[in-house]
DNA sequence: GCGTGATTACTCGGATACAAGATGTCCGAGTTTGAGCGG
DNA sequence: CCGCTCAAACTCGGACATCTTGTATCCGAGTAATCACGC
């Protein structure tokens, strides 16, 4: 069990768009050379962060991604949900009449990370950074 | 990212093993008719747990797997990590010089999720089932 | 009745097969900006 | 100087190709208990 690399390309593509132009949009190219990504593959994720309505797109010349709220209301979970999708991930393939005790531990445990992770917003760490 | 149904399995048979039979050892084929699940592949779980020091197996005619600790002393989180491996489930790919924030929160993340699975006993399971 | 060998009931480990998902590339289509050209 | 056209700079989306990993099976080897058979 990981993280998908494309996680980690999108978080650090948020960071960059944070800390870098807060107003002008970014195109691909150059966030996909800041991190070392080829374009299309990143351009794949940008869609999708754009679908969970956390970046905005404006095609054309001059184009390219923006942030669509404030980076103090874009938290970590919100980013990788965006990419690995909002399934729990813990689910009990016996079929055991009743709910399974098991996967409600699992799940309960899954909830601890994932509150840190609501908490933890894009803008604490681009203070840190400038 | 989601864990593996392997994990689902071990889960399940390590809580069979608690609540069916304490000191006699239990076959295979058993605890994968129990669980719906091949014997062959059931038994490579079975072999992580052991290489872990969960449970113990004894070759043979009437041989099987026992548990090697108490019950109270088995976590959930020795079971996934038996199966999974310890590695961390975040590693930033790209290679800015110091170390990556991002991994940091995510790690710190994961270790909250680690904390509560460690604290989840089999015990806690096979009280509630008696 | 007692020992010895064969059979049976198990675990253990490697090799292999298969499917799904992650990763990555290629290409065509749509959209906006801006430059160039002609009137 | 104005308006039209065309090219360039972008995003968007689908169709592939590849590689890793999870899932699963098969088979042979090792090991301990039990049974059968002969002395």
């Amino acid at each position: 069990m990981k993280y998908s690399q494309a996680t980690d390309y999108a978080l650090h593509a948020m960071l960059y768009l944070v800390t870098a132009a807060p107003d002008k949009p970014v195109g691909v190219q150059l966030l996909a050379e800041k991190l070392g990504v080829s374009q299309t593959y990143l351009s794949k994720m940008m869609t999708k962060l754009v679908k969970a309505g956390l970046i905005q797109s404006t095609p054309g010349a001059n184009g390219g991604y923006r942030l669509r709220r404030k980076q103090e209301d874009i938290s970590f979970l919100d980013i990788i949900h965006a990419i690995e999708g909002t399934a729990s991930l813990f689910e009990c393939s016996l079929n055991h009449g009743s709910e399974c005790l098991i996967q409600q531990v699992v799940i309960d445990a899954e909830r601890q990370m994932e509150q840190y992770l609501e908490n933890k917003k894009i803008a604490d760490l681009s203070k840190l950074i400038k």
